[in-house]
DNA sequence: ATAAGCTATAACGCAACGTTAGAGTCAAGA
DNA sequence: TCTTGACTCTAACGTTGCGTTATAGCTTAT
């Protein structure tokens, strides 16, 4: 197919194909002798791919990272890809709660405090961000705190004090190569303790690793302890996990 | 309140808002001495309505125009936003079927035609350029076309014939100042036309003619008679609306 | 009075295309 | 066969909606 038959098809325009064969995002298939551009059926598969990605703003560049990942596995990345759907149709039925609630506040039906006015905009929380979250499953720190507060209150001491002198450490080495013996032997704590808790394979580890430096929510915290601390993490949590998968 | 009170609360940044000043599309209530910016309850309502129409895709800049409009009522745009919403939470179910679908033709339960893997997307149809059609209630050319459809042959040829010979006239002097008498007497013809069909109060008629030249699709139609032919009747529309509401 | 945290303007940066501009290609009809 | 209109290419600049420094004034607490 040719580029204006491809984009009639899916509703883009030309220029947006041409704009994706120039960032690498989607080449096609081959051009002919006079440079036309051919696409693949193949390649339309990676398009639905990429406009579902899109509808859920991930930027390009993020969506060609996913996608050349040698683990990008596309049936997963259809469920991934379903839940945040799910997710962002479920902030949409939030706003649309609110402007209900505001039509009937301007009869003066009702009555809204200003918070309310803005439930479900929420543009701090862009759902690429929770795309970690989904991705590696529910392990997240979230639960390890919800757990946390299960417990009685004697072995939550104890548990936030091993936590506490975790982070201590990792930031007092935290300017070391994260390749280092000295560096993994810290982050294996971390791991161990984490799997005391929860269940956290290699690659979960390596992902929440990344979420470290790409949350600023958890970058934050994390930098309490140090700053640079959340990369340091990020880096020895990986390389801790591809040495142990 | 301040900038940084304002954007805690609905949830984006100070920029954001040193932005919305800057274009003019929400400007603080006043500023202190010190040229710190004070917002009021009422920009913030304002504030309300402008991420509605984000939400919706609307360009900051038709925002703005439309908002400025005298003619702008709150609560009609809360409803049509409202129904707006309604729409595109039903294009995120064409998505969100669609990926459904794509899973389990993944799995081979079921076959999927080219089209059908792009059910939803649309990113053609912005909803913004539906906006008329909402906005102006259901009276659109298509309806229009509609009941032509609905009539018997003969009558149906007197329309047309009559359909043609106005925008023939109207081609002919399309040059010439769109306020003009000449000019007003033709688009006259075409508000009798339109009003002999369906229902086309002023402000309609307006719009309609807004449609011509923001819509493509009508501007390619109706250019066909002549280039420059719909911004041509956009103008003599609005011309016409403005003396006879 | 000095630091920490807020505010301001100004200016550059950036993603994801839209929009010309200039030139080659292809399909169909006169 | 020639031409004409529709399609394609690359190249390059323009646009929107901010993010991100950088520099400087303000305000409040210690």
């Amino acid at each position: 197919m040719k580029v204006s038959e491809v984009a009639d098809l899916v509703g883009i325009s030309v220029r947006t194909l041409h704009y994706y064969d120039q960032i690498g995002l989607l080449t096609p298939a081959y051009t002919d002798l006079t440079g036309y551009r051919v696409y693949s059926d193949q390649d339309l598969e990676k398009l639905q791919q990429i406009l579902f990605f899109k509808q859920l703003d991930f930027p390009l560049k993020k969506i060609k990272e996913i996608m050349n990942d040698p683990d990008y596995d596309q049936n997963e990345a259809l469920e991934m890809q379903r839940n945040l759907l799910l997710e962002k149709r479920n902030r949409l039925d939030q706003v649309i709660k609110t402007i209900n609630k505001s039509i009937r506040y301007r009869k003066g039906e009702v009555t809204m405090s200003k918070k309310e006015k803005f439930v479900g905009f929420d543009f701090s929380k862009n759902p690429y961000k929770a795309e970690a979250r989904k991705r590696w499953g529910d392990s997240t720190v979230d639960q390890t705190n919800e757990k946390l507060e299960r417990m009685n209150a004697q072995d939550k001491k104890a548990f936030q004090d091993q936590f506490n002198d975790i982070y201590r450490k990792l930031a007092e080495i935290r300017h070391i190569d994260p390749a280092s013996e000295m560096a993994q032997k810290e982050i294996k704590k971390w791991y161990d303790y984490l799997n005391k808790i929860g269940n956290y394979p290699p690659t979960v580890f390596k992902g929440l690793g990344q979420m470290y430096v790409e949350d600023e929510r958890f970058t934050k915290n994390i930098d309490q302890f140090g700053e640079g601390l959340a990369e340091f993490m990020c880096a020895a949590m990986e390389e801790f996990a591809d040495r142990n998968k």
